[in-house]
DNA sequence: CCATTGTAGACAAACGTTTGTTTCAATGTC
DNA sequence: GACATTGAAACAAACGTTTGTCTACAATGG
């Protein structure tokens, strides 16, 4: 049972990393070589090995719980099983969920994953995918994350848009969204909605901007200038709105409904209108973005365009499989959004609206 | 500037794993042999090498991006600079917070790290451990994980409570915690208070619970078993509180506080009441626990007990990298809890409270 | 001039795998 | 009985590093 020597002291010389059970020590005990146990716990074919010393070996490596060294393995050019995903920021939110869809589905298939962030900036962006490939990943996940050079090793981005070559991207239907939510506002009888404008570092902004306002105009809706909020913290709380919301109110601009870039943003608009004494959805609707976990459970609860986050993360890992098993992959993925009504939107009153606000 | 021969493919033989530039590739470049190499860049002392020719190493391996190939590195016993972090799921609230405070320390300390989750599984994360030393990771940090037998690597907990030897476990003051709460609603004059113990999968819950209930005998405050919640599903989402709140409410149970497990049992059990036609705070006070990011954000705040989980999750990465520098670790670490009194949480109201809920 | 010392490197082994090739005995064929 | 075939396994090279040892040459000292 004792595997090891008597004076093979288990923290060898200078470098004693702690090493499991090798192949060498298995074929020590069973008196049989590496190789030869290589080819049984591997199944190569066109080895003839009989049964009864397959059964031998695989008993033994049973017995002492072997697990092949990956490391080793990988150095010979095999796959290590593990990747490398690259986020803005850890937390709560967006990136979380999309996280958690990938790593749910490359757990499931075998996978391990590095989780790498970059805080958007450049010099990390480019940096860190080197690192992970000394570390031995098969290949890099991106999500929100703006990428310049192409990457040494096959890439999946989510919310990417990148037209670099032999890179799959993963997005939602931009178009799809803000027609969603626009209809559904212009609906309950909004005209004069505050159009919120994301960070610059996310990589949705543009996209979902340039979408917002084609959609907007189709409606017939008027963009005014003063009515929109710009978006600058690169913070993923909700404060991110509050002044935002604080210089309308100062402004004393008239608006019935607010379009927010995200669930987080639409937490903090909220809670800006509610400490000015408004309510919603009497006084203002709000839309978020997202459908994040909380959103169902704010009072009131949010009214939302939901992103498939997770089926997001989970498409983006299987495409990345699939490209490492060498299949061919669209350049394109793009998921639907769809729209959740909850308390956060009402009917527009006809009531004079509100007056003072402090 | 060509660093490959033109016979040299980059994609090779058949186990084509792309691969950066290695120090063979360099040594041809420079005319030099990889130990040499070697020598200037690790700064090996006792080797005599002329500036001159160090520049000239050091100028190609900057021109040439030179990773070193960490996994060849850690075949010889080398830290591979990369640790494996072991929780129950992925998503909002308390592990994320944590596993960001390690994130955080272990990036800026220039080691990467694996995310593994386990749902809790028994067979999961007797398995983990091993597949994540296959893959080089030189130490271990579990959260909210339940360990039965020693891992084969350094090791540090969270909230792990065990006392396997040469562990080293970041707790929180479960006691001050437990008197902060129950003061706190002690002194808005709550006697009728609901205690809601936590999923017993939940390595906290019986730690908490412990405390808890010293506390309130402390106070003199009653333990009535019909005023008490025991969490099951093991879920992050709000909805794991609402079945006891509402079996609460359909015996017509008095209370006028809850304290909660966490501050997503907060959130869902504000909702419940909500739907019951109850206000929080004016009929209910609510205080959670953890303070979680969106606590401050919802309406009501919420009142709670805040978990430093950046910090335990940052004291925990600190930990292991001393470990692994073989510094010596106290067995226990403990963090403090602190009061952050917010919207829902008010005094006692004493006009004869509801009486109809449904 | 020859022995000693020091300098600037090269060389080789090792880590744990995988895999192409070789070995050796037993069996089968003419 | 000589020879090819096959079965079962060992052997050896390779992956990219690190590190202990070795070599070639120049400079120094007496």
């Amino acid at each position: 049972m004792a595997m090891r020597d008597a004076n093979d002291h288990p923290a060898k010389s200078p470098g004693h990393r702690p090493r499991g059970v090798s192949l060498k020590d298995l074929a020590r005990h069973l008196n049989l070589s590496p190789s030869t146990i290589s080819f049984v716990l591997n199944d190569t074919p066109g080895r003839s090995i009989p049964e009864p010393t397959r059964e031998r070996i695989r008993a033994a490596a049973a017995e002492f719980n072997y697990k092949p060294n990956m490391i080793a393995r990988s150095l010979l050019g095999k796959p290590m099983r593990s990747i490398g995903i690259l986020l803005p920021v850890l937390g709560e939110g967006y990136h979380s969920q999309v996280l958690s869809g990938i790593g749910d589905l490359l757990m499931e298939e075998g996978y391990f994953y590095f989780t790498v962030h970059h805080r958007h900036k450049q010099n990390l962006i480019t940096e860190y995918p080197a690192l992970l490939q000394a570390r031995g990943v098969d290949g890099i996940i991106a999500i929100d994350t703006k990428l310049v050079d192409p990457l040494p090793l096959p890439t999946v981005l989510v919310a990417g848009h990148t037209t670099l070559p032999d890179i799959t991207n993963v997005v939602l239907n931009h178009e799809l969204a803000a027609r969603l939510a626009l209809q559904h506002l212009y609906d309950l009888g909004h005209r004069k909605i505050v159009f919120m404008k994301g960070q610059t570092v996310s990589t949705d902004t543009e996209l979902r901007w340039a979408a917002t306002m084609r959609v907007a105009s189709d409606l017939g809706l008027a963009m005014d200038r003063r009515l929109t909020i710009q978006l600058d913290k690169d913070s993923t709380s909700p404060e991110i709105s509050y002044p935002g919301i604080h210089a309308l109110l100062e402004a004393r601009q008239k608006f019935t409904a607010i379009l927010c870039f995200n669930d987080i943003a639409a937490m903090g608009s909220i809670r800006a209108l509610h400490d000015s004494g408004l309510n919603v959805p009497r006084d203002v609707s709000i839309i978020g973005f997202d459908d994040i976990q909380s959103a169902s459970y704010q009072v009131p609860s949010l009214t939302t365009i939901r992103q498939p986050l997770k089926l997001m993360g989970s498409t983006a890992a299987a495409a990345l499989l699939r490209r490492l098993a060498h299949e061919s992959l669209p350049s394109l993925i793009e998921l639907e959004p769809e729209l959740i009504v909850r308390e956060s939107t009402a009917p527009l009153r006809h009531e004079p609206a509100r007056k003072q606000t402090h």
